[in-house]
RNA sequence: GCCGGUGUGAUGGAAUGGUAGACGUGACGGACUCAAAAUCCGUUGGUGGCGACACCGGGCGACACCGUGUGGGUUCGAGUCCCACCACCGGCACCA
């Protein structure tokens, strides 16, 4: 019998869907629920990618294994569909993106579906349907109602090819990270997302969740807390100049201050300084250079002395002077602060460049006085205070309880935490994303539009380009900008700015409860039931963004009682990138790319799916090969033709019950685990077992059982071929027992080492006991030529997990 | 610079502190075939001498030593743990 995968996949795709197989119960109390989520694509115009298939197949290989455990799995799948590449096709090609959107998610469907995803296909979003955006805009109306929404007039990003603002988390390298197009500094009035509000929260959140590693730390330096101390100067001008230091300990070695060119306070000194149009000018230069100018192009440090104005060092009395300087950020701490060249290599090469004072105030353990002719001294581990007053002697973690002990004492600073976290600049002046739903009107300012007027549509125009000015493609619509206000019935007009594509992204997770609810973003019995996402997998380069907006958003839901949990994920685990054949990144360019559909083409999807999940470890980068496809096809012929060599017994044949057994464990572990290329190997030498020995129908149905999550169209093939139909679909099958008395056969082979070196193998009965191999090691004629002469000392025995024998070490002297 | 990760055959990669290299690829040998493909069976980390078969070619067997980026350490035993270093990858980057 011949393996057509083509024929094989297309009826089992069927059968699925006429079955509804994997349709999601909401309220089932019978089963425990298990919710499992990919991240759901932006539907491009070139389809769906290799890359796409790496997580869907993983997390579709636990959703199945999961039903086979028993439980009620919502595994959803959606599409992130607002956005700028649909929207430029939209402009180059004179079609609605709306139409561009249905064309490309028509084209995901079926590639999702050719690949045997087992998606609950009646649980599908769009961000870009209207009745979705309604509940986008109505979180959004939410956050504005709570003072986490507001406009304000600030520096952006702009991309000058894209002619839109970008959020910091866009730019990459001082360049747009869609275009990679230069990002200038560009003064404009933008909504903005609090998100700073919810910094300690975010930080806090991910104690209780189950996150790899590697995206806890990521976020965590994201967010950037930091614990320090605000300290008021008193200046000469009568004025407070307010710094944020993490070292409040080396007060007494701040020998100059640095505001930032941005600070309000070089305005309100200009009549005292008497260098102003020097000042004037630096801060003209350092406006006028991009984010990339500033950090990547600017190592040498440079400033200008205010003349005129002088601060005074609290603790000591001194008067020291104020520069400004483009090392010091205006949107950090205070944008002031106070210099200690001895002890932070940028205030250190800043003194250098200017030639200031240099006072050490930390010392080396031992209480001597370090170098500093060269470098900055920056231990805060081993370092003693020196030529500080009352902190003189003290470790640098006492001298810093002690110093705001005092600040808070004289009324001239207190202990302060500061985040690196920027609030999330929320607009674009863009055609394709969803209107924000708020009215401007000259006597009651910004006014949320009321709920019932939800959504607010999209409207239809003419361009879909950005205009000259940079204002959205909406501006130009004077017939939907014009409006009323709904507070005072005056004129008013309507915001025309559009939100990010990372909108409909934040709360899609919720979405899938309940995905067709006109009434809520989804029932309360629905969020109850499904609770948190219980396991999320995705890319890494998505952690500072779309992972941390959604947990904002969540929280923020949480807070207004709208979701049950204030995490929205349990678990979250990431996947490697799928590099081309020679080990570099896929790219049109480089000619590597990978399409699905020629590998289903060629070896059917049930291959594509083996060979994903067995090119390495999971979350690692790995390298196509078309080679190793072949092998995963091949091994699936292996399997298929057991079905005509296998007995007709039911049982497992005596020859492979400890093997299956073993496997039933290993891949049960290993599926938990995301080790989806060692679950595959194990079954891959099961199957050679099979060869080998011969094999039973039972053993054949153990084989595909196990196989079936990763290879569903073969192994529901086979299982209708091997008569077990009548028990139903290979996918509703319980996931086989496996017991830990049989994963051991009647003798054991045991590694005897000499002193740690392996010096024989023998076979020893499963039951012998410690002495008894010992003895039996002892009589090894490759262990009496180690042992000659000599006297047994020592003997280790080592036991597996299964309590069996499986190493003896015996030390000789 | 800071934070995180990785380093194992020709190759993708396996190994709760316990027989390093599972499984796949590639290569080599054999079976099947007129032949090839496909399939099936076997070999495959390096080095060394030894034994016997055979003997112009060759394969066989048992054994020893070395081997998981480098150098130390802990341990009966280290790819795995600790210290120092090297290389590469990812993230952040004048955040006071």
């Amino acid at each position: 019998m011949k393996y057509d995968f083509t024929a094989i996949e297309k009826k089992w795709q069927q059968k699925w869907k006429e079955a509804n197989a994997f349709h999601a119960v909401t309220g089932d109390a019978t089963r425990p629920k298990f919710y499992g989520m990919v991240e759901f694509p932006y539907p491009s115009g070139n389809g769906l990618h290799v890359g796409h298939a790496r997580p869907y197949t993983a997390m579709d290989v636990v959703a199945r294994k999961k039903r086979m455990d028993g439980y009620n799995v919502l595994f959803p799948i959606g599409f992130d569909a607002f956005g700028l590449p649909t929207e430029n096709f939209a402009i180059k090609n004179h079609i609605h993106p709306a139409i561009v959107t249905e064309r490309n998610i028509k084209t995901f469907t079926s590639q999702l579906e050719m690949l045997g995803y087992s998606f609950d296909w009646d649980r599908v979003v769009d961000t870009t349907d209207p009745g979705y955006y309604k509940w986008t805009q109505w979180i959004f109306l939410q956050l504005f109602k709570h003072g986490l929404a507001y406009k304000t007039s600030m520096p952006v990003n702009w991309c000058t090819s894209c002619k839109c603002v970008l959020a910091n988390e866009e730019v990459v390298n001082g360049v747009c990270e869609r275009c990679g197009s230069e990002v200038v500094r560009k003064e404009k009035s933008q909504w903005m997302l609090k998100i700073t509000e919810y910094a300690q929260k975010l930080i806090d959140g991910l104690d209780s969740v189950d996150y790899i590693d590697r995206v806890k730390t990521q976020q965590k330096n994201w967010i950037g807390r930091s614990t320090g101390a605000e300290v008021n100067f008193q200046t000469t001008e009568g004025d407070v100049l307010t710094v944020y230091t993490t070292r409040c300990d080396t007060l007494f070695g701040a020998t100059y201050m640095v505001i930032a060119p941005e600070h309000a306070y070089v305005e309100k000194w200009k009549d005292k300084l008497t260098n102003y149009d020097e000042v004037a000018a630096y801060v003209r230069k350092a406006a006028s250079k991009s984010d990339f100018e500033r950090t990547e192009l600017a190592k040498e440090k440079t400033g200008v002395r205010l003349e005129g104005v002088r601060a005074v060092n609290p603790v000591n009395g001194k008067e020291i002077p104020i520069f400004i300087s483009d090392y010091v950020l205006a949107t950090y701490g205070t944008g002031a602060i106070m210099a200690v060249p001895a002890h932070d290599t940028r205030d250190f090469e800043f003194a250098q460049v200017f030639g200031l004072p240099i006072i050490q105030v930390v010392a080396s353990a031992d209480g001597a006085l370090v170098d500093l002719s060269k470098e900055a001294f920056t231990d805060v581990a081993t370092g003693v205070m020196v030529n500080s007053g009352f902190i003189t002697g003290l470790s640098v973690e006492e001298a810093k309880a002690a110093m705001i002990e005092y600040l808070e004492k004289n009324n001239i600073g207190h202990a302060k935490v500061n985040y690196k976290l920027r609030d999330w600049v929320f607009s674009r002046q863009r055609y394709w994303g969803e209107p924000i739903p708020i009215v401007k009107c000259d006597k009651c300012g910004y006014v949320a539009l009321p709920e019932s007027e939800l959504p607010l549509l999209l409207p239809d125009v003419e361009s879909y380009e950005t205009t000259d000015d940079g204002e959205s493609p909406l501006s130009a619509m004077t017939d939907w900008v014009n409006t009323t206000c709904p507070c005072c019935g005056g004129p008013a007009k309507r915001e025309t700015d559009t939100m990010p594509q990372w909108a409909g992204s934040s709360w899609y997770f919720l979405r899938y409860m309940d995905p067709k609810n006109p009434d809520a973003l989804a029932s309360k019995e629905a969020l109850d039931y499904w609770g948190q996402v219980d396991w999320y997998n995705g890319g890494m380069e998505h952690t500072t963004l779309h992972l941390l907006y959604s947990r904002f958003w969540n929280n923020f839901l949480h807070d207004i009682g709208v979701v049950p949990y204030a995490e929205p994920y349990y678990k979250r685990t990431s996947h490697g990138m799928i590099l081309g054949e020679g080990g570099e990144k896929m790219s049109k360019s480089r000619g590597n790319v990978v399409n699905p559909n020629d590998i289903i083409d060629e070896y059917g999807a049930d291959t594509m799916r083996t060979y994903i999940m067995f090119i390495g470890d999971f979350a690692k980068a790995a390298a196509w090969s078309s080679k190793a496809v072949a092998g995963c096809k091949r091994f699936l012929d292996r399997v298929w033709n057991l079905q005509e060599q296998c007995g007709q017994d039911d049982a497992y044949s005596p020859a492979n019950e400890a093997a299956i057994h073993k496997a039933i464990k290993k891949v049960n572990e290993d599926i938990e685990a995301m080790k989806f290329n060692t679950a595959i190997a194990t079954l891959m030498a099961l199957t050679n077992d099979f060869y080998a020995n011969g094999c039973t129908k039972g053993d054949v149905k153990a084989l595909i059982t196990m196989l079936s999550p990763v290879a569903p169209h073969l192994c529901e093939e086979m299982w209708e071929n091997l008569g077990y139909a009548a028990e139903g679909m290979i996918c509703q099958q319980k996931w086989p027992e496996y017991d830990e008395s049989k994963t051991v056969a009647a003798t054991v082979e045991v590694a005897i080492q000499v002193s740690g070196k392996l010096r024989a193998s023998i076979q020893a009965p499963a039951e012998i006991d410690d002495a008894g191999v010992v003895a039996l090691a002892m009589e090894d004629n490759r262990i009496q030529k180690q042992s000659e002469g000599k006297n047994l000392v020592k003997q280790i025995v080592v036991r597996g997990k299964d309590k069996k024998i499986k190493l003896v070490n015996l030390i000789f002297q």
